[in-house]
DNA sequence: TCCGTCATATATAGAGTTGATATATATCGA
DNA sequence: TCGATATATATCAACTCTATATATGACGGA
C-alpha cells in the first residue's frame, strides 16, 4: 500500500487537500492503521492527476492560504475500488517501546518505570481519540473499524497494567547507595 | 529507529552476518515489533564498520557461500546502551486489512468473508511462531516481550472471531441473480 | 541426468518515503 | 510585541523497500 492508495481511499470518501490528508493519516480516523507524510503525499497527488485519477483547483480562503483542493474521478474511483480486490499485505507493526523493554535488564528500574508509564499514558489518549471518532462516524464499517482499534488499545493497556511491576523488577537496581554516601 | 540500530540491537546479543539480521527481523524473535530488508541492512553495516561500532571477518563454509560475520565492540555496546536512554519514538501500525475493511460496504460478500479468514488465519501462524520463540528463550525481558506480543494477538484474533459475522454482514449481495440468469 | 526450486549469502539500483525545513498568512495568549 | 499554534503548499537529503543479480549447493521430480 502506498501513499497513492492512501490519497485515493481518502478522496473516495469526498473532496479534499493534500493538508488534509496528511491530517488524518497522522491524528485523524486514518491515524491508526496508516501514515504519510507531505513529502509523499504531494507528489503522489501530483501523479494521480497525471494519470488522470484525481482533478484538482485552487480555492481561495479568507484569513487562511488558499488551498488546492482534489476530486476524485470515475476512472480514479473505479481504479482504487478494483485495487481492494488484489491480495492484502500483512500488517506492519514497529515498538521502539518493545526493542527498549528486551534491554531492562541493562537499563536503571526508575527508567523503565518511566517508559511504561508513558506508554499507558499514550494508550489512553489513543483510546479517548478513538471514543471521539466513534461519536463522529455512522458508517458501520467505519464504526467497526474503531471498535476493533478500541478492543486492541484497550487490551494492550490492561496488560501493561497488569504485568508492569514485573518488567520494571528486572530492571537494574538505581545506585542509590553511592548517592546516600555523598 | 533506523536500521543501524536495530543492526546494534541484534549484535548485542551475539555475532551474526547481515542474512541473520534480516531473517530475525522478519521471521524470527524480532519480526513482531521491528523490520529491516537487505536494501538497508547492508549498508548500514558498513557504515557501523566505518565508524568502529562493529568489525567484521570473513568465514568459509563447506557447501555454502562464505559469510560475513559482524561483531560489535565495546564503543557500539557502549553506543547502543546509551541510546536506549532517549526518548522513545511512537508505536507504528499499518494495516491494508483494516483499510479494506472500511470498504466493504462497496465489495462482495464472499470477497470480504475469504480476507477476514486469511486474517484469523495469520493471527493463528504468528501465535504459533511466538509460541515457539517462548520455549527457545529464557531471558526474562525477551519472554515478558513475547507474551505480550501473544496478548495482544489473541485479542485482536478473539476480535475477529467474534464479530466477523457483523462486519461480512455490511458486504455486498453476491449478483447471485444474474447468474441464475445465464 | 537435467531442470527447477529452495536455502544460504552478499550486494545494488531505482523507486518510494520520511523528517526536516522553507515560505506565507493569520490568530491567540502572555 | 513576541512566540506559539494553525492553515497550507512544497522541496530535499537521507533513508528504506522492492526487486533483481550473482554465486553455491542440496533436493526432488521428470
Amino acid at each position: 500500500m502506498n501513499v497513492k492508495t492512501i490519497c485515493l481511499a481518502i478522496l473516495t470518501q469526498g473532496e479534499t487537500t493534500g493538508y488534509d490528508i496528511r491530517k488524518r493519516s497522522t491524528e485523524g480516523d486514518y491515524a491508526y492503521f496508516m501514515e504519510a507524510s507531505f513529502g509523499s503525499i504531494y507528489p503522489a497527488l501530483s501523479k494521480l492527476e497525471e494519470e488522470a485519477y484525481v482533478t484538482s483547483r485552487t480555492v481561495a480562503q479568507e484569513g487562511k492560504p488558499s488551498k488546492r483542493v482534489y476530486k476524485i474521478t470515475p476512472t480514479g474511483r473505479e481504479f482504487f475500488i478494483n485495487s481492494l480486490y488484489d491480495e492484502l499485505n500483512d500488517d506492519v507493526f514497529r515498538s521502539e517501546f518493545l526493542l527498549f523493554l528486551r534491554f531492562v535488564e541493562d537499563l536503571p528500574r526508575s527508567l523503565v518505570e518511566k517508559r511504561v508509564n508513558e506508554r499507558i499514558a499514550k494508550c489512553n489518549d489513543a483510546i479517548e481519540n478513538v471514543k471521539k471518532l466513534e461519536e463522529e462516524f455512522t458508517k458501520p464499517s467505519e464504526r467497526w473499524v474503531l471498535n476493533f482499534g478500541q478492543h486492541c488499545m484497550r487490551s494492550a493497556r490492561q496488560y501493561l497494567i497488569d504485568n508492569k511491576q514485573e518488567i520494571i523488577a528486572l530492571a537494574k537496581q538505581e545506585d542509590v547507595p553511592a548517592r546516600a554516601a555523598e
